[in-house]
DNA sequence: TTCTAAAGGACTGTTTTTAGTCCAAGAGCT
DNA sequence: AGCTCTTGGACTAAAAACAGTCCTTTAGAA
C-alpha cells in the first residue's frame, strides 16, 4: 500500500509503540530533564515510584537510568534519604548534526501555533488559584535569571506552566511533547545569540496578562513570542 | 510523591506505553475501524505490511487480528488475492457501561475545541490540490447519506479528513486520536435519535468554507457544529 | 549505640515479543 | 491442467520485559 496522500491509513497507521521498552524510558527521562521538569540537582522520585509512573518494570527502568547516569545525566546516592539527581551539570547539548528537514520543522511550528496561544487564551481566561498565580510567577522568575546554558529547559518549564493553568491535561501532554521535539530541532543548529532580553521581555508580559485574566493580550504576545523561534529555525532551512 | 496539582512531573510523567503490545495492538485496530479510517468490506493490508506499519512483529498482529476476528469484527479470506475484511456489519457498539468521567469529558471537549477549528481554519486558507478537493467532498457525500447506524464513523472520518488538507501530521494525529477517545465517550451515553439533519447541514457549510477559502466561516460553523456533541455529553453528567 | 525504614542493587524464573522460516490456500494466467 | 505468486497460517529459538524476592547501604530516631 504506498501512501496515497489521502485515502484510508494516511497518517492513522502509525507505529503504535515508539520502540523498546528500554530505549523508550531513556529517552524519556532525557525529555523531562531537557523540558526542565526535573531542574538540576533536583531529585527524582524513588525507582520503585517512578517506574509505576512509567508504566514500565523496575529493572527496565534501571537499565535506562544506568545509561542515563554513565551518560552523566544522573548521579545516585544510596542509602535512606539517598536517590537519584539530576546532575547539576547536566545540560549537554549533544550536538546532534543530522539537518534538519522542512517537513518536521514547518510541522512542529504549526502545531505549536495551534496548541500554545490556545493554552495562553485558557489560562488567562480561567480562575487560578493562589497555588497556581505562584506557580506561575515563580517560573517566570527562574527563567528571568536564568543564563544562556539554563535558559533553555527553564523556558519549556515556564510554556508547560501555562499550559498546566489551563487545567487541561491533553494540552499539557501536547504544549510539553511538541516542546520536546522543538528542542530536538534546536539541538541541531549552533547557538547564536538570541536575544533573551526581548524573549523575557514577552515573557514577563504574558504572565501579566494571564494573571490580569487579559486573554487577548495573551494570545497576542503569544503568537509575536513564537515568531521569534519560527523564523530562527526558518532562516536554517533555506 | 503525591500529585500536587503544580510542580515537577504533575502530567508529564506518565507512562511511556499504553501496556502489552498486543492489547495495543487490538485497540488501535479496533479504532481505525470506529474512526472509519477502514469501511465496512474494505481490505485491510497484508499482515507483513501492516505489522511493520505498526511497529509490532507478525506474530503480535495475528494475535491481535485473531481477536478482532472471533469478536466478528474482521473476516479473512485466504489465498492469493485474499485478505483480511473488514466486517460489513461490524458496527457494533460494545455498549460500555462505566459511568462518565467529568474530568475525561471536559478535557476531551476543551482539546477538541482547539484543534478542530485550528484545523478548519489551516485547510481553508490552504492550498488545495484537485485531488484534496474531491477527497473532501467524497467524504461528504458518504456522510450525507448515512445511516444512523453508519453515521458515527463517517462522521469521524469527514473530521479527520478537513485535518489533512491542513498538511501537519501532528494535527492530523491529534485530530484522530481526540475523536478516538470523543467515540469512547459517546459509546456510554444512549443513542438517541440525534438531530442528523441539522449536522448535516453543518457539515455541508464546513466543506464550502473550506473549499471556498472562507477561513472565519469554516472556524465559526466548526464551533458552533461542536457545541451539539458538547451539550449532549454534558447533559449525562449531571 | 542500636534500631529502623527508605532507598538503590542484584538475582531468578516466567511471560511476552520478536525475527525468521516454512507450509497451505487459491485466484488468475499460460 | 498446471504454474505461479500473493496471501494467511503455523512453528521455533532467541531476546526483551516482567513480577517477585532478597540484599546492601545509610540517615535519623530511640
Amino acid at each position: 500500500m504506498q501512501d496515497s496522500p489521502f485515502g484510508p491509513s494516511y497518517s492513522v497507521l502509525r507505529p503504535v509503540r515508539g520502540g523498546n521498552a528500554f530505549e523508550e524510558t531513556i529517552e524519556h527521562l532525557l525529555q523531562t530533564i531537557k523540558l526542565g521538569i526535573f531542574a538540576p540537582s533536583e531529585k527524582l522520585p524513588p525507582e520503585r515510584e517512578l517506574a509505576e509512573r512509567l508504566g514500565v518494570s523496575r529493572a527496565t527502568l534501571r537499565d535506562a537510568l544506568g545509561e542515563l547516569q554513565n551518560a552523566g545525566y544522573l548521579e545516585v546516592q544510596r542509602g535512606r534519604y539517598g536517590g537519584t539527581y539530576v546532575s547539576s551539570s547536566a545540560v549537554h547539548r549533544p550536538s546532534e548534526n543530522r539537518p534538519l528537514e522542512r517537513a518536521e520543522v514547518e510541522d512542529v511550528l504549526l502545531f505549536r501555533g495551534i496548541i500554545e496561544p490556545a493554552a495562553a487564551v485558557l489560562s488567562a481566561k480561567a480562575a487560578l488559584t493562589a497555588a497556581a498565580r505562584q506557580h506561575l510567577q515563580q517560573c517566570l522568575s527562574e527563567l528571568m535569571s536564568a543564563t544562556p546554558e539554563t535558559y533553555r529547559p527553564r523556558d519549556a518549564r515556564f510554556h508547560i506552566a501555562i499550559a498546566e493553568l489551563s487545567g487541561s491535561p491533553s494540552l499539557v501532554g501536547a504544549v510539553a511533547e511538541t516542546r520536546a521535539r522543538l528542542n530536538d530541532l534546536l539541538d541541531r543548529i549552533p547557538r547564536l545569540g538570541t536575544n533573551l532580553e526581548h524573549a523575557n521581555e514577552q515573557h514577563a508580559e504574558i504572565a501579566e496578562a494571564i494573571l490580569k485574566g487579559d486573554a487577548v493580550t495573551a494570545e497576542r504576545i503569544t503568537v509575536e513570542h513564537l515568531e521569534g523561534t519560527a523564523s530562527l529555525l526558518r532562516g536554517f532551512l533555506a
